[in-house]
RNA sequence: GGUCCCAUCGUCUAUCGGUUAGGACAGUUGGUUUUCAUCCAACAAAGAGGGGUUCGAUUCCCCUUGGGACCGCCA
């Protein structure tokens, strides 16, 4: 059996969360079974579609990872196809022009809501025996008796009675194709086995379904997966803060971190939490999809994200870092670079996210430290004695480490009568500017002697 | 309102008729520590309710309750 999958978003907003997730099962399932996973940009909606938000979403998902096989497929480029398939169903007789107005349709709409009643199209011009003339759009003559089944892969067998189906429109007025059809003929002709979509698609299977079946073609496979519930519990909105990818990406999540989050939102393979990349493709299953929706939960992205952070290559965490702080924060001069890819080592121990590291790391960025106001306080007269007293000491140290350090914080702090507190706490905040941040003999040893003791002697 | 769907700790989930209902995040407490954090240990925390089926139900069926999705000439 072959597998050709494929994430269909379009191009009218930003790459949403929900669609990530869907795009990465996609992805996942075909590259598990050896198969094929494309891109297809639905943008027949030519007022809201943006190419900006093509090429966004087209950089989002590389950025996750996810990479598409072959060109990605322009839906717009296929209407004359899509047409033409309309015509044919006319002409079997499985759709028919309806020139009813939008607004008899709205009045209509309106009497039902305020009645309290389903709206349904009341199929006036299902049966008409002449040809009219005036603007029309095609809809398809769905079935009125019986029941669709469709086997979902992850759903199981559902059910629907057709008279609830109404004849939807495929054909705009313009002659313009609907998402129906245009994604019905789409999946056929680039040979789509699964179509794995958000639950919120439910129905159009069912509408899709009976389009496939008019037209003798095969129905592919369908897989409905759960929809990402806000904390509200309801269906992520734009509205809602954390809706898109991009909201993850500027607060300093990494790619894998959230690959992983995403992956194990809805699905679940025993006990495990952590996947590598080719574990995910190993290891991922339709069967392992739950049916129900879930929330987003920040505190476990932000704890998949911290555990990345402190298991990665730190090459490849100071790479992840530059990218982030050269979008997001301000590029990092050249001449720190050095500097902080030999500190990820310890900047990488208080951080959750990239802008974690890109606080711990300010004290390095800026050659010009601030002091608060809180931390000015504690700097006292024997702050700044113990503060002089080490900066003599450290002058004549012949060489740096953690060995040569330790005994001359030792005996300061005797000598002062203190701990090590009373010791290091001036000190971190002559160097860093904050009582809080990383390790003293971190901070003492990242920077250049000369550094080191032009920042104490500003005391 | 109609149609469809879902239901285990606060959250993500394990269990595929027999378990002291497991793990992870968050929470609480204690310990280590060089501030902050890490780290370690412990604690607390769940089968919505009611009926069946069965020797036995969290697990299968039905009802109730609660929640959700869809109901566009958007996709």
């Amino acid at each position: 059996m072959s597998f050709n999958c494929r994430f269909a978003p379009s191009p009218t907003g930003p790459l949403h969360i929900g669609g990530v997730r869907t795009a990465l099962f996609n992805w996942l399932l075909a590259k598990k079974n050896k198969g094929k996973y494309f891109l297809r940009i639905e943008d027949t909606d030519k007022e809201r579609s943006k190419d900006e938000f093509k090429k966004q979403i087209i950089s989002s998902l590389s950025w996750l990872g996810i990479e598409h096989d072959g060109e990605e497929y322009i839906q717009s480029k296929n209407i004359n196809k899509h047409v033409a398939v309309a015509e044919e169903l006319i002409k079997k007789g499985f759709a028919y022009p309806c020139y009813c107005t939008e607004k008899e349709l709205d009045e209509q709409k309106a009497l039902a809501k305020r009645k309290n009643l389903p709206f349904i199209y009341n199929r006036k011009c299902r049966d008409l025996k002449e040809k009219k003339d005036g603007p029309a759009v095609i809809r398809f003559k769905s079935k009125m008796s019986g029941t669709t089944l469709i086997k979902d892969l992850v759903q199981g067998e559902r059910n629907i009675s057709n008279s609830t189906i109404e004849d939807f429109v495929i054909l705009r007025k313009d002659k313009s194709p609907t998402y129906q059809l245009s994604a019905t003929v789409d999946d056929h002709e680039m040979e789509i086995t699964h179509v794995i979509r958000g639950d919120d698609h439910m129905i159009n299977s069912f509408k899709q379904k009976q389009i496939y079946d008019a037209m003798g073609w095969e129905v592919p496979n369908f897989a409905h997966i759960p929809l990402i519930h806000s904390e509200q519990g309801k269906k992520l909105s734009k509205r809602d803060n954390a809706s898109t990818l991009e909201d993850y990406v500027k607060i300093g999540i990494i790619s894998d971190a959230l690959r992983n989050y995403l992956l194990r939102l809805g699905w679940s393979y025993k006990d495990k939490e952590i996947f590598t990349k080719q574990e995910s493709i190993d290891l991922f299953d339709l069967s392992g999809v739950g049916k129900s929706p879930s929330k987003l939960d920040m505190n476990r992205i932000y704890s998949i994200n911290e555990t990345y952070i402190k298991t990665i290559d730190e090459k490849d965490l100071f790479n992840f870092f530059k990218e982030y702080v050269s979008k997001y924060k301000k590029p990092i001069d050249q001449s720190k670079e050095n500097i902080l890819l030999k500190s990820m080592g310890f900047l990488k121990n208080k951080a959750k996210t990239l802008e974690d590291i890109w606080n711990n790391a300010q004290y390095i960025i800026n050659d010009k430290i601030e002091i608060g106001t809180d931390d000015k306080k504690l700097i006292d007269d024997l702050s700044k004695k113990v503060i002089s007293d080490f900066t003599s000491d450290y002058e004549k140290l012949p060489s740096l480490s953690r060995e040569t350090l330790e005994p001359v914080i030792k005996s300061l702090i005797d000598k002062h009568k203190t701990n090590f507190k009373g010791v290091g706490q001036p000190l971190r905040i002559a160097l860093v500017g904050s009582r809080f941040g990383p390790g003293l003999y971190d901070v003492i040893l990242s920077l250049d002697k000369t550094e080191v003791i032009k920042r104490l002697k500003q005391i």
